[in-house]
DNA sequence: GTTCCTGGTGGAAGCGCTTCATGGAAACTT
DNA sequence: AAGTTTCCATGAAGCGCTTCCACCAGGAAC
């Protein structure tokens, strides 16, 4: 299929040029006649040529790989954090290696693994507590390291305010008769990968209904998985409890849908005897119209990319927490009228 | 953390040896006397000596690195696949990159950038249909290439039968009184890879049936996505159309469940009033005792890295298709008692 | 005893790249 | 006009490894 794969040599000959300047014109270098670089580019275009990134990383450079670890858990959010990071990179002519984690012992591998510790320039890792798992939560590499969706003082951070998205929450449905409930998503067992999200968000749910003076019962809490199945039982769980308007934060997009579907089997209004209030910012919510508090995902994937770019690129301050800011989503799940939107 | 990492020379010195003799201890070479090896070996350990997977690419050689690429879906099943593919895999010190497919264009850019492209000696790739998404069911590398829980006259495939599995559930509940009933497990939509191993179940029981003579009238199949939920829902439907005993084949382990779970909820005795097979022999039927068609996953994953280290070592003959046959595991989820055992 | 292997070993060459002295030519000085 | 600086460009050295040729013992064959 693929021949022998041109290298440096023969682009430089090809464009008349020394070696030199042709690993010049792939470093960014400033010294290099435009007209050079042009001609150069020219002749790796012809010839299909790719840098080889492990003679790159042989020769004491960067490889312009960078790794991003990510749970092994099939989400929509993971999919767009991934599009936000690529992003970033693709632009910076970095390449992307995704690993997914499937246990902790495998994490462990991976950063002692030849594989990830000799290629990668940096790496970025999703969704983890390191304090838990590592000593010291200190990762076993010395390369930078960027967190997204969680935080640690020893390495950049970029989170969503999962407590404010919780308050936002409450302040919200607070404004609406009826009594309030919610649905506590647990964590999966036996994960390699820790969910406070969950309880950051009812925290701030919490919080939100104690200042708005409205009470909140514990029988008005219902724990469940996350799944669309947990949604349904949430919602039979309440009725037996009240009967409608209720208002409903169903703490994920997913478990949201599972009390939408539900309502609708029963006959319940949406919007007006059951109103229900989602989070993520899943892209069913606009089709299904599901009011929700959005994570700007994608904003974060690209800004943790930054971060890495910029520690990579020699940058030695102390960790940096960047605080991403969720935002509440009105649509037909908690608004009975279309032409009368929310003004916060 | 970690110092400069030590290289062959170190090695060398520290054993007494050239470094020719270093590298052929590395890649197992015939000709070096056992205590010299043992020397070599001794020094690598003391000071925590791993070979450079690049240079070792850089020189020409392998880089002894493999990829597995598989669907970013988190299930058992890869988890089992890959332990068994490594099990293999490090026992020949073969080092393993994950790869998760997000999406069609991902798996694209996957075989095309360098990190893969470069690096790995060869690849596994997991339930995906080439002849789909590749023109000429050809992987744009030229690397060797094994494919497991899949099937392509192209490559070496490892497979289970899974119309055989079908049958198997079929001529197994034929033997009940009661009508029989099945779910058919939708693909997902918009998913990289297929899942025909559904229909072909299905095939294979409908098939049985025919065979034992028994009826199964279209009202009897019912359709989900795979889902505990989609177990529910066909109980419920399958309870419309007539009363028990009633006999499922759930078509997966993950439906299984939700029938069992509703069967429970609604009070109707297992293995008598309602009997459910599953498929797929997740560890969580042994718990809740249900029976099931079970697959040899770990032993799929192992004959996989097996093709491929064959290839890797230059076997070059037309591709092979292992075919793999999944069992019958009888317990109480089709039993009323214990005492007696299914004989096929 | 001489020749020819053979198993065992050492080290130079080279993989594709980056980096670094080095140098030529043009652009500024005074 | 000659000296100085700047800008480009060159190719050797070297990254950690594999491979290959060269070499040396000792044993087998003559």
């Amino acid at each position: 299929m693929s021949k022998k794969k041109p290298t440096i040599l023969e682009v430089a000959a090809r464009a008349g040029v020394g070696l030199g300047t042709v690993s010049r014109v792939l470093n960014n270098h400033k010294a290099v006649r435009p007209e050079t670089r042009a001609r150069v580019l020219k002749a790796m275009e012809e010839l299909g040529y790719t840098p080889n990134p492990h003679a790159r990383r042989i020769a004491g450079g960067r490889s312009y790989t960078v790794s991003v670890l990510l749970p092994f858990v099939a989400t929509e959010f993971y999919r767009r954090l991934v599009e936000g990071i690529e992003g970033v990179l693709l632009e910076k002519r970095y390449d992307l290696a995704l690993f997914p984690i499937l246990s902790q012992a495998r994490l462990r591998r991976y950063l002692e693994s030849s594989t990830l510790a000799f290629l990668t320039d940096g790496l970025i890792l999703a969704s983890y507590d390191l304090s838990e798992h590592f000593e010291g939560g200190r990762l076993p590499t010395d390369r930078p390291v960027v967190l997204v969706d969680a935080k640690n003082p020893r390495y950049d951070s970029v989170y969503l305010d999962n407590f404010l998205g919780g308050h936002l929450a409450g302040e919200y449905l607070a404004r609406f008769p009826g009594p309030i409930f919610a649905v506590k998503v647990e964590e999966e067992p036996d994960r390699a990968f820790r969910h406070t999200v969950f309880a950051e968000r009812l925290a701030g749910f919490q919080e939100a209904l104690k200042e708005a003076g409205r009470p909140f019962p514990e029988g008005h809490l219902y724990t469940t998985r996350l799944s669309q199945e947990g949604g349904r039982l949430a919602l039979r769980h309440f009725l037996e409890r009240a009967s409608p308007p209720l208002n409903v934060f169903a703490g994920a997009d997913q478990v949201a849908l599972g009390i939408l579907e539900e309502a609708e089997r029963l006959g319940l209004t949406l919007g007006k005897e059951v109103r229900v209030l989602g989070f993520d910012g899943h892209p069913f919510t606009e089709e299904v119209g599901l009011s929700t508090i959005a994570q700007p995902v994608e904003a974060m994937g690209a800004r943790a990319a930054q971060l890495l770019l910029e520690r990579m690129q020699g940058y030695a301050g102390p960790p940096r927490a960047v605080r991403f800011e969720p935002l509440l989503i009105e649509r037909a799940s908690t608004r009975t009228s279309p032409a009368v939107p929310y003004l916060p």
